[in-house]
RNA sequence: GGGCUCAUAGCUCAGUUGGCAGAGCACUGUGCUGAUAACGCAGGGGUGGAAGGUUCGAAUCCUUCUGAGCCCA
């Protein structure tokens, strides 16, 4: 008789092979005409909020595997919290000004800047952002993501616009806004400012030479001989030598005068072997021990113009690199400005916004600086003021648009004062104030603000918000008025800032404003605001005019330290006098295999569109929520199988829960907790502690911890030890019998909460297995993202975990024995085994909840058991050998009770009990 | 030059307060054939980047060094 039709077999329709690439687009499409997304938003209206504020993405090209990563965490968070009854709006957004559109734009059209008419390339730069908002927008709904996606926010869209102006307006009011010349980064190729946060770092060969100052004064007798002494003087930028106005040495540091060829020359005392060694040359030491401070009494003379420059002290001279001698050009540099800015020194920059001479530098007037350090090395040596120059590598600073090299250069620009009302030292302290993750990025955030410089807020470009400032063509002073700006907001509220490019400037002056100087001719500035402005104020565009100001949460990868974070900071605290967000959270970069940062020119990226392609979003969701994000993230396609993988052994267990759970019914069906075998209980126990775990790990957003704990729940917990254990009682007793709907009890709330933790991370797979899964009456939601944390309290029970976690200790121990029997030949499938053990008494004693004497068997899936005490303090004895009952042919346990049934003589009691409850057996 | 981070099995990584070095993947062997393009079990494989120090005891704490990365200058 064939009997494996009157067993219980698993059945669900639940596919082991996930089809994400297909399943995926089904599923959002249910959700759209299910509206879940609004239903989430409902959920829970009256619970606390919790707002993450997204950082807006930049809409130029398609996400990439960082934008993803970062968008997917999002997610995450917001669904977990969610989860746990929060309110969680979150609104979606996109940074649509700036160079790389403009740039792209200029390119597509082939102009230049100067050739353009703004109106009309304002608008093509609009229509090029909006489509990438399109484009972004779908990719990011196509990897699940949550969101209130009709009403995404743009920094281009009009009332956005017009609140900005109104924060630039608070700033300009109260002091912080200031128009002066200071040297900043210019792209000579974009022909504008650039922000820090542009700036991108690469190895760049300039010319590093050692000049010649002659020492014309030297009132205070320091040298022992004046005569024919020079500076020995170090730059890389010989460019910057006609704006050169002094010298700096380090005030602690030693320096010697040496003879060599005639001349005395100044260098610092560590460095005469260097340079000298170098040049290849030989020096005398004539004299030491001259400090930094004495020389800056002493006056030189410019290499090649009629000009005496001061020698001055400042710390920032390296002792390193050079001769510890640089020159000081204020107009070319932060450090040389602010030494300068002490001591009243003019600020020179002979520098175009090309970056060619101007006609101050009359010999290399209208020459690129670029072609003119070969001649300025050239005019050095002429003149014998040159020791020798050398080619050298080191980090430069290039535009991140274009990626050429840029200059320092001083220009009117307008500026936020970051000391002014005590502001940097107010942004330092609120620091501490704001929860970081991780905990270390404080302090970096901290330090960057401790030396950043004003923030250069303009940008000689086409492609912003302009810089609302109306001056006065007579006095050359800017109307700073309240009214002016309420006007100019108010206008851009309605018309866009392209209203600005097409209106006279007194359309944006109300009735009855003036110059207090009584001209009355007015102009609009022509520059428009870093776009960093534009999303520093997202606070104020997005989160204050909906209520959600300050946010509980900024999520974004560790770059924007010196970018969103800060300018977002910055515009907060100097307006509003607090911090835009509670917590900030940042990421790592996307890294290779061999950890290099993953780049175009290297080859080595990874798009989201080929992992999507060939895994699904579920995958890379795991993936994603799988990483620590503290530090960068290590990416390869393998390493994307290694997480698919993994993803199977998930599906694989729900699979086998679902497919158990078939005839399943929780309202009738389950058993009480006081009736659930010990085993059941220990499992349910694991479920309580998992659900306690993983809920902690996501509210402290420690995604990978979750996503590892789950998939230990899956691997170790389940799969190997209870699934297992279970199946003899789910496939073989009567259908209702006590001990298999026992364990369905225990896998029904298993696969609950199982399906409930995934949802925030595979939200297509959690949905698809929610539906199989059989549901109490009334609970029957349609969707898993409806669906709140529940906790499994009631069946906490660490006691039973402890005293399972033992046992297990002695399963391994007798599972090595069966090996080894089974390695013999005694014995196939451990059906077939029979194992005796013996342990100490008080052992045995702690085993007593684990009712080993009735359930040995089921635990370690053997047929026949024997434990026993022995003397204690000794290790367990473990015997396996071939048992001698015979085979049920249903459930294959060989039994000494078979036989035991009339009507069923060849099978177990337990079996005959089974057929017998079975309508129309054959 | 400064700040931060990392270095544990071939690969990806766990190791909470210092107490016999772990998991997954891969590999090998094997059982089952009632989770079956699935599942179970066992095994090999690590001088814990290097060198010192504290300690009864260090992967874990301290110092130095080496290598790598990111950010900043």
């Amino acid at each position: 008789m064939d009997y494996s039709k009157t067993v219980n077999l698993p059945r669900t329709d639940f596919p082991m092979r996930a089809n994400l690439i297909q399943r995926e687009p089904e599923m959002l499409r249910f959700w759209e005409e299910k509206d879940i997304f609004r239903k989430m938003a409902d959920l829970n209206a009256k619970g606390p909020r919790f707002i993450l504020h997204d950082g807006p993405p930049y809409a130029n090209g398609h996400i990439h595997l960082g934008t993803a990563f970062n968008k997917i965490l999002k997610d995450v968070a917001v669904r977990s919290q969610m989860r746990d009854g929060k309110q969680t709006p979150f609104r979606p957004g996109w940074d649509c000004h700036g160079m790389p559109i403009e740039h792209q734009v200029m390119q597509k059209s082939g102009r230049k800047k100067a050739e353009v008419d703004p109106v009309s390339f304002r608008k093509e730069a609009a229509e090029y952002a909006k489509k990438f908002v399109e484009i972004q927008k779908k990719e990011f709904q196509r990897l699940g993501v949550y969101g209130d996606w009709n009403n995404s926010y743009l920094t281009l869209r009009p009332e956005y616009e017009a609140q900005e102006v109104r924060i630039f307006a608070d700033l300009a009011l109260s002091g912080y806004i200031y128009r002066g010349k200071r040297p900043i980064y210019w792209c000579t190729h974009c022909e504008t400012a650039l922000a820090e946060a542009e700036i991108e770092y690469k190895d760049l060969k300039t010319d590093s030479i050692y000049i010649f100052f002659p020492v014309v004064e030297d009132p205070q007798k320091v040298l022992s001989s004046a005569e024919n002494a020079f500076f020995l003087v170090w730059t890389t930028t010989p460019w910057t030598l006609p704006a050169n106005v002094a010298l700096l040495v380090h005030p602690e540091l030693n320096y010697s005068l040496v003879e060599f060829e005639g001349r005395n020359i100044i260098l610092a005392e560590n460095l005469i072997p260097v340079v000298f060694g170098k040049a290849g040359k030989k020096a005398v030491r004539r004299e030491a021990n001259l400090k930094g401070e004495a020389l800056t009494t002493l006056l030189a003379k410019h290499p090649f113009l009629e000009r005496r420059v001061p020698v001055l002290a400042a710390d920032f001279v390296s002792a390193e690199d050079g001769s510890g001698i640089v020159h000081c050009a204020p107009g070319h540099g932060e450090e040389d400005f602010l030494v300068g800015k002490e001591y009243g020194l003019p600020v020179l920059s002979p520098v175009n916004e090309t970056g060619h001479f101007t006609a101050e530098v009359s010999e290399w007037d209208g020459l690129s600086v670029w072609d003119a350090n070969p001649l300025i090395v050239q005019k050095l040596r002429d003149n014998n003021l040159l020791l020798f120059s050398e080619e050298i590598s080191h980090n430069y600073p290039t535009c991140w648009r274009c990626k050429n090299p840029v200059i320092f250069r001083a220009t009117d620009q307008w500026f936020l004062n970051v000391d002014h009302q005590d502001l940097r030292q107010r942004l330092i302290k609120v620091t501490e104030e704001i929860k970081f993750l991780p905990p270390e990025s404080q302090k970096r955030m901290a330090g960057m603000l401790e030396t950043r410089p004003d923030w250069c807020l303009s940008r000689q470009r086409h492609w912003g918000v302009p810089v609302p400032i109306i001056r006065c063509q007579d006095c050359g002073k800017p109307l700073m008025e309240r009214n002016v700006f309420d006007r100019i907001a108010e206008v851009f509220s309605r018309e866009g800032s392209d209203s600005w490019f097409q209106k006279e400037a007194k359309y944006f002056v109300p009735d009855g404003v003036a110059c207090p100087c009584g001209g009355n001719r007015l102009e609009k500035e022509k520059d428009i605001i870093d776009v960093w402005f534009d999303s520093g104020v997202s606070w104020a565009g997005v989160l204050e005019r909906a209520g959600h100001y300050p946010a509980d949460l900024y999520l974004e990868g560790s770059d924007q330290h010196r970018g969103w974070f800060q300018t977002s900071l910055i515009t907060s605290m100097a307006t509003r006098g607090k911090a835009p967000f509670r917590q900030v959270l940042t990421h790592g970069f996307m890294v290779d295999e061999s950890g290099r940062k993953m780049s175009k020119s290297l080859g080595n990226v990874i798009t989201s569109e080929e992992v999507l392609k060939e895994f699904g979003a579920d995958i890379i969701r795991l993936w994603a929520a799988s990483q620590d994000y503290g530090s960068d993230i290590k990416t390869s396609l393998h390493g994307f199988k290694v997480v698919a993988e993994q993803y199977r052994t998930i599906r694989n267990t729900l699979r086998f829960i679902l497919g158990n759970l078939s005839d399943f019914d929780p309202d009738t069906h389950a058993v009480q907790k006081e009736n659930l075998l010990p085993v059941d209980r220990w499992a349910l126990a694991e479920v309580s502690r998992f659900q306690e775990e993983a809920s902690a790990g996501y509210q402290n957003f420690s995604f990978y911890r979750v996503a590892g704990q789950i998939y230990e729940f899956c691997n170790l917990t389940l799969s190997a030890f209870y699934l297992d254990i279970l199946k003899d009682r789910l496939y073989t007793y009567s259908k209702n019998a006590v001990e298999r709907r026992s364990g369905q009890t225990a896998l029904y709330h298993a696969g609950r909460l199982l399906i409930g933790l995934l949802a925030p991370i595979l939200v297509f797979t959690a949905e698809e297995a929610w539906r199989y899964l059989p549901h109490q009456k009334g609970s029957d939601l349609e969707s898993i993202h409806l669906h709140l944390h529940e906790d499994f309290k009631e069946f906490k029970d660490e006691a039973l975990i402890t005293a399972y976690g033992e046992f297990f200790s002695l399963r391994k121990e007798v599972l090595k024995t069966i090996e080894e029997v089974r390695a013999k030949g005694k014995i196939g499938s451990s059906l077939e085994a029979k194992v005796e053990i013996k342990v100490n008494p008080e052992l045995l004693s702690r085993f007593s909840p684990l009712m080993l004497e009735k359930y040995l068997k089921e635990l370690l899936i053997v047929s026949e058991t024997e434990i026993s005490a022995k003397p204690e303090g000794s290790e367990p004895e473990i015997t396996v050998s071939r048992t001698n009952l015979p085979k049920c042919p249903r459930c294959w346990v060989h039994s000494g009770e078979i036989g035991q049934s009339s009507k069923y003589p060849d099978l177990c009691p337990k079996c005959a009990d089974a057929v017998s409850h079975l309508q129309n057996v054959m």
